[in-house]
DNA sequence: ATCATAAATAGTAATAATTCCTATTATTGT
DNA sequence: ACAATAATAGGAATTATTACTATTTATGAT
């Protein structure tokens, strides 16, 4: 992968957020310091960050976002906002179970909860 | 809800079925029996089946699929064939831990874990 | 430094999944 | 049977994303 201009600008856009950005939301702040950047080249690069693992993409629902946090997470999802909250839980003892309960190898589990989150405690 | 025999159609489709379909799937299906149903037909009805709770809609990467199966459970989707498997895993320890630890309030958990089915094994 | 090669890009067209719109049709309570 | 209105077909519109192509740019070799 050759270096370019406009991907690591998209990195440190993905990098310098926690609020798991869609790739127009990425777009929209790239524009800012590079206007003529299109919204083409930011879903290639985020392709490419996401297979060179610098990134993970997540759905949520029929959308995807753009995550810096590589470590293995879960999310929590707000109904009320919309926010999407990282959570380290406890994945190692599932991953345990379906492989000798169903024979199944498990690559990656992706879990997200939803619910309501702590801001909108009556 | 008013009745209507194309509803009826699509519920029975989705209940026909372990596939988990897309609503292009459902789509195909109800054309054999109702040749002029169409496809928004088919998706409002999904949907108005869903707000019914008579079946439940979920997310495969960006792509929408219907299931029947409304009981708590969770997906294993097989990197290799693309097949969705019911399993039941075991939600409640992971909403008591969201509730503590985060203050979160869990209504769902949703959990896809992808990797490899028993059908690929060397 | 120049140059050649191929990757990266802009701009736009194309695609896929889904929703919206409107005139017509069908269900249902009276 | 009839009136009210939900449901529908068919197609247009929307949204997210990918594909295409001529041009630009990074980079390794001369």
């Amino acid at each position: 992968m050759r270096y370019s201009h406009k991907r690591e600008a998209i990195q440190e856009i993905v990098y310098g957020t926690n609020s798991h950005p869609t790739a127009d939301w990425v777009f929209q702040k790239a524009k800012v310091k590079i206007p003529n950047i299109s919204l083409g080249t930011v879903y290639r690069n985020l392709k490419q960050l996401d297979d060179a693992q610098l990134i993970n993409t997540i759905y949520d629902g029929n959308i995807a976002r753009y995550d810096w946090n590589r470590e293995p997470h879960d999310h929590l999802k707000c109904k009320i906002c919309g926010d999407l909250i990282d959570v380290q839980l406890f994945d190692d003892q599932i991953r345990k179970t379906v492989k000798k309960l169903y024979k199944f190898e498990p690559d990656d589990v992706v879990m997200t909860i939803i619910g309501t989150c702590h801001k909108h405690n009556k």
